[in-house]
DNA sequence: CTGAAAGCGCTTACAG
DNA sequence: CTGAAAGCGCTTACAG
């Protein structure tokens, strides 16, 4: 009942407790003798630090915070998964702080401060440049995932997305479509604004038809309904880009419903390449944006500020990869 | 860069560093007067009581613990993200510790304590008996979800996964289906063994052909496969329960690859009632199953804790409804 | 290398 | 209601 403490394993080592404490720090001076009694006593005891007082004392949690919005797409799974696997490997505690839907998100950011976290990682909501501020005076690390806010002290990690918009237009106009569309957001994100921007410039500078369409919700169903009325415009878009898979599959579903061919009617280009969109049932053509490597960076970046204190902000932008399947066509269809 | 402590704001406020603590404690004794002038300066100052320091003295840190597993499913995503939520509206704050492949998952759940959470739900791997009396006994709440382990002080919330095999059973024999298959992950998770067990006694009883498959990994090909083995078999299944909807919709997949009708020819039935099961290309009947139950019976278990703590161990199922779509034959089949 | 002492930022009886 | 004091479990200079 009553927890183990660096005084019980002192005593039974018979040391003190500086020299239990140095034992179970990195880089310690114990000799080899108290070092045996002391984990002999430890192991026995079943003694564990408590990360409480070692945080309050030494000021260093070897903790982070996620700041996460609701994971209603697949690729929030896959970056929650990636990033609590490499934060275990390099034994960084994890610790989570959900944007409440309807409370401010401020609050969540805040929350990081109130244990100490070495640094915080926002993947949700948008972020001003005066909380950002407050954490960076605070001591935090600071890194966005997914957007970009030029401030000192934060780091950025994000998709190329006007690349892969650009990409994602090239390819369908180089394979014959001339009347292009975006299905996204409706600008609600950042990266949705980018993608857009990427795409639309690149079909502006070919001089073909841009339309653009966004998503009430993060429901299929709205993605569905979404997509059938793109498809209803006049002149009909022949070559869609969604902001992700999940759009895409939707849009994909809504063209089958109308009895459209894909890609010989309506070509369509997703963003993610989640899974799904390797099915049988899709087989859609994407942008690969793989989770691990905006993980990867982060860690890179968490790693870097150990020695630097007085770097400067980065932004690292992950280049997007074209997987080209069977929701495009296959070749050119222009002479 | 320095912290503002309560001294800070004791000295602005003109009061003692106890009267900020009980300020900011709830149903504290201080005059309005105090209260005021307290909140006022820590407004100023932007005071946050530190949770490190709170949580070592109060031996009450208001944190859980989530021992989570690699999430391959979505349904780990649902999961998370009802949970996070919910915890985030009761004002728990929420550490993770994934269970690392390869790392022995003791090491996870014993990092509950090293923050001395007030609880640790776990949802992946097994867990020894050993492990969690020391939890138990650190005055730990443990809650399993997802799989049954009799233990003191060990609350359980789980699928009702007997009934739901039973269901499918049921309803498959029930449109005329004679030859049984489970399509399962080879027993390798509590869940999966019980649903396995509950249908494959149904149609026991049914004097029914019963045969079973394991999926071999977490990879749609894998499922794919498995799934093309199965119908691959002689008799050839005419209905097929899926541990879950993921796998379902790959034997789905499977079946039309191999030119069979669904469900002319197989019946499959899911279990989870993903979001993807409800897609057009689908229309998958399956089990529903919501994340958001299983996280309210782990609140309302979390509330319990509070005053009772000789309390017996609780086993919580929560049942799960058939929903019906067009995987599986509309009605009757036989005479 | 080792131990005694001070202190991290808070809460909690204890007097007043 | 309020403040001074002790203490939560640890780490970190500081002497030895």
């Amino acid at each position: 009942m009553n927890r183990i403490t660096i005084k019980d394993v002192a005593r039974a080592a018979g040391v003190s407790a500086s020299a239990v404490s140095r034992v179970f720090t990195e880089g310690a001076s114990a000799s080899v003798k108290t070092r045996e009694k002391v984990l002999a006593a430890a192991d026995l005891l079943g003694y564990r630090p408590s990360l409480l007082a070692r945080g309050l004392v030494s000021n260093r949690t070897n903790m982070v915070t996620l700041v996460m919005g609701r994971m209603t797409d697949p690729f929030d799974a896959l970056f929650m998964d990636s990033f609590a696997e490499a934060m275990a490997r390099r034994g960084t505690r994890l610790m989570l702080s959900p944007v409440r839907a309807g409370a401010s998100e401020e609050d969540s950011l805040l929350q990081a401060l109130d244990y100490q976290s070495d640094a915080v990682i926002v993947s949700a909501g948008t972020m001003s440049l005066a909380h950002s501020e407050r954490c960076v005076r605070a001591g935090l690390r600071v890194i966005l995932a997914g957007r970009v806010l030029e401030a000192p002290g934060v780091d950025c990690v994000l998709a190329d997305n006007r690349d892969g918009g650009r990409q994602a237009a090239e390819l369908l106009l180089r394979t014959g479509c001339r009347s292009l569309a975006y299905l996204g957001q409706g600008g609600a994100t950042f990266s949705d604004r980018e993608r857009r921007d990427g795409f639309g410039m690149a079909v502006a500078e070919a001089g073909a038809t841009f339309t653009e369409q966004g998503v009430g919700g993060r429901e299929h169903a709205e993605a569905f309904s979404a997509a059938t009325e793109l498809l209803s415009r006049l002149p009909r878009p022949d070559g869609i880009f969604c902001s992700n898979d999940n759009i895409a599959i939707c849009a994909l579903e809504a063209c089958r419903a109308l009895g459209l061919a894909v890609p010989g009617d309506v070509a369509i280009v997703g963003f993610n390449n989640l899974p799904d969109a390797a099915r049988r049932s899709f087989q859609l053509t994407t942008l690969d944006y793989p989770a691990s490597k905006v993980v990867a960076e982060i860690c890179n970046l968490l790693d870097l500020r150990e020695g630097d204190f007085g770097r400067e902000s980065e932004i690292r932008r992950i280049p997007t990869q074209l997987v080209v399947r069977s929701s495009t066509r296959a070749r050119d269809a222009v002479g």
